[in-house]
This record gives structure tokens, sequence and C-alpha cells, in this order.
RNA sequence: GGGCAGGUACCGAAGUGGACAAACGGGGCUGACUGUAAAUCAGCUGGCAGACGCCUUCGGCGGUUCGAAUCCGUCCCUGCCCA
């Protein structure tokens, strides 16, 4: 039960006292659990957020348990309320469809493709029928809903609540009833999903309700709200070993417990001591952030790319050199710095360009460009502290 | 279905006939300081031109007016109260 968060100690008791009850009865009746997590695919990329339940399940993995990554094509129609304090934006099967394409194998960096089986929740929502979906609804009151500091919330405020909202618990809930799960995994934020909707559904069904193991929810690169796409403070899992390095470099001081327990390989042992060792001063926290960002892109990338990743963010942050690889523009005649700056994508505007110069923000070869209308020449085109393009002939 | 209040830029929120590309705050971006952290300070934050200026934008459409985010009509959407 480590890394887990049930925000209740009852709670977290009687889960884990299931939890064994359900290993022994597994082990006697000589089968694995069944052990799931759904990801809605609400957006094409999966980010470290979402690895934290994958690793999760990694683990029931490793141990032989029978793991199912449940793409929830149909219920990122609907989409979880869950953690927002507005109702999403609608979005269309197809969307919904294009997003998960890529889902599964950015998932198999982290699970084991060989043991992981793949489902679409669409398997058994597409096919519930009116009918049963009023049954469904018969296990509930609303007042069990509007409880839910969320929907309490938006009440308080005005904010419009639609009916389709409340579909999501039933349909999460429905699907862990479908595949007859033992172990659910997922966020603090799911524990209305599974714990209130999940096993009750189960039970009115007949079923023996599910374990729910629920784990902390990882800060965005802000240190303050939950990693999401939506908030743009994500770490992608799909980007480059030198991407992710800087982009945990990035995240406040503040929030790197929460990355210490929830991304990283470390025991409890270590942390305490890389805490420690910051407490007492021996430990810059810039150093302890340096092994964190090391430690995350190794486990993605390997501790190979990871070394040359740090080398790189040492060369171009610390020493305020040019980076390693950069991409090519291929110059054309009579263009001036700012058709450059337009022409490589490096701005959005002409007039985002000609603000960059005025502040200061663009260089060529390490110089202040000064002049928008500069003939521009070869060299190293630099936008901000982090935006470069090397210029060919 | 009825009454009332609303719909403004990425978000929140002012503006209620001209000085409005639209106050202010948040977010974001750039610069200074730094450890690509935090905090702080300064600037920028629709587009084209950058000198004047021009174009698109204040829920949609249509009107009134020399001139509309602001007035009128109509439609759509939301909240609250009533049924």
């Amino acid at each position: 039960m480590q890394g887990t968060a049930y925000g209740d100690e009852q709670l977290k008791q009687t889960m884990a006292r299931e939890l064994r009850q359900r290993l022994l009865e597994a082990q006697s009746e000589n089968r694995p659990l069944r052990v799931y997590c759904g990801y809605d695919p609400t957006a094409t990329d999966l980010h470290l957020g979402h690895t934290i339940t994958m690793r999760k399940l990694r683990q029931f993995q490793d141990l032989g348990h029978e793991v199912t990554f449940l793409i929830g094509d149909y219920t990122a129609l609907v989409g979880d309320p869950s953690d927002k304090n507005k109702a999403r934006p609608i979005l269309t099967h197809e969307q919904v469809m294009e997003n998960a394409k890529t889902y599964a194998e950015q998932a198999f960096r982290v699970l084991d493709k060989e043991k992981t089986i793949v489902r679409y929740n669409s398997e058994w929502l597409s096919k519930l029928t009116l009918v049963e979906l009023i049954r469904l609804g018969q296990n509930f009151t609303i007042q069990q809903f509007l409880a839910r500091e969320n929907f309490a919330k938006r009440i308080a405020s005005g904010t419009p609540i639609f009916l389709h909202e409340t579909f999501y618990p039933l349909m999460q809930g429905y699907d862990a009833a479908a595949m007859r799960a033992d172990v659910q995994v997922g966020g603090t934020d799911q524990l209305f999903n599974i714990i209130v909707a999940g096993r009750k559904l189960q039970e009115a069904l007949g079923q023996k309700p599910l374990v729910g193991i629920l784990v902390d929810i990882l800060p965005g690169t802000d240190g303050v709200q939950r990693m999401s796409k939506s908030t743009g403070n994500i770490i992608p899992i799909d980007s480059t070993a030198q991407d992710m390095y800087g982009k945990v470099m990035s995240v406040p001081d503040f929030a790197m417990g929460k990355y210490f327990r929830l991304v990283t390989r470390w025991s409890p042992e270590e942390i305490a001591r890389i805490e420690d060792a910051m407490e007492r001063g021996e430990l810059s926290p810039r150093d302890a952030k340096m092994r964190l960002a090391r430690e995350i892109v190794s486990i993605f990338y390997g501790e190979t790319a990871a070394a040359k990743a740090e080398e790189e963010f040492v060369r171009v942050f610390q020493k305020k050199s040019i980076p390693d690889d950069i991409p090519e523009y291929r110059l054309q005649a009579g263009q001036t710095v700012l058709d450059v700056l337009v022409a490589a994508g490096m701005v959005k505007s002409r007039s985002e360009g000609r603000r960059m110069v005025q502040q200061n923000g663009v260089r060529l070869d390490g110089e202040i460009v000064t002049d928008i209308n500069m003939p521009c020449s070869p060299g190293i085109l630099q936008v901000g502290k982090r935006r470069f393009v090397r210029l060919v002939p």
C-alpha cells in the first residue's frame, strides 16, 4: 500500500484488509487478481501524472497479476467532473479515438507490453441499453452526488452542472462490473467514482466489490495545480530526454517532495536521506532537483540518455552555451531577422517578433538583435532562453 | 412555460452611444536578479504597418445612428426564483 493516499485512515485500513483477503482468495483459487486503471483520452499526450497509476499497475504486473489498461473512449465523451470546476468541452468519438491512438503505445514505456491487456470501454458501454442505465441509476441518490465537493462548489457559484455529468460515475462504475475487476487503481480524485460508484454497482450486480487503490495526485510544473494538459503544466512522456530533464528542473522546489514520492523509484529511506541533507544545508535544492530530474529521465529513457540530458542542461542553462541538436533553417535571400523569426516558427506573428526584439529577447550568435530589419546572416538565432534555430545559407 | 439577472480578450472582471483593441486582476511571454526554482522589480500580452494609420474582436443575426461592446428587434446559451 506504499505511496497510496486515501485521505481517510479508516478507508485505508479497510482497503488494505480487503486487498489482503482478496490476495488470499485469488491464491486459493489459483488465479491472478484482475487489476485495472482507466485513462480517458481527452488529450493526445500521456504525462508524468498518468505514470503514477501506471507504475502501480506495473507492480501488480510484476507480481503476476492480470493488468488491463482501459482506454475510456466512451467515458471521455462525458468528461469526468471529478477534477473540474466546470463541464468539459464535448468531444466527438472521432476526436477521442484520434487521441487514443498513441495512448497505449506511450503507456508501454511503463507497462509490460506482453502482459498488458488493452481494452476500450465502448466495448460494453456502447451496448448499454436505456433500461440498464436506469437500473444503474437506481443505486444512487441525487444527494450523494450533490454532497461531492466539486458539485457543491459549482452549485454555490452558480456554475452549471449538466445532467450527463452525473452519468460519469455510473459509466466508470459499470466498467468495473463489466470487467469483474478485483482491484482498481486511480488518483485520490477518483474516490467517489471508485469507492462509491464502482463498488456499489458491482455489489448491485452481484459481484464482490473491488479494492480501490488510490494514489496521490502529482502537481504540474507550476507546483500547485494538478498536472493536466488543459492547465498547460504537464511533463509529457512522449517528448525528449532533454525536454523532460528541463521541465523537471523548472518544477518549484516546494513541490519536489511530491515528485520524490510519486515518480521516482526511490525508497522512503532514500527520500528521507535527501530531504534531511537539504534540511541541514548539506545538499543544495538545485542539486537535489538535478538528481530528481536525472532519476525521472532515466526511468523513461535510460541512464545513458539521462546523463546526456543532464550534461546538455548544464551546458545550456548553467554555462549558457547552445544546445547540442538544434533545428536548422535555410536562409533565403533578402530575409530580415523578423522574416526569419516568423518563417522559422519561432514567434507566432510579426508583431510578436517585434516585441521580442524590442524586449531584447532575440540574439544572433549571442549578440542581442536591436534592429528587426537587419538582414539575417547565418548563425544561431535564439529567442528567449530556450528557443534556438541554426540558420544555414 | 413565466419573472428576474447575465453572456466582454486565455481565465476572472470593469465598461452601458464617440477619447475602446476595450480599465483592473490572474495566467502567459520578455528582460533584470538567479539555481530554466521561489520571491522581487520593469515591460509586453488581437493582426497588418510600425510614422500617421488600417483591419478583425465584446453570444449569433438584423436594425437605428455620422458613429454601437454600449440603443432597438430577434434568435441562441447560462444562473436564480416561480410553475
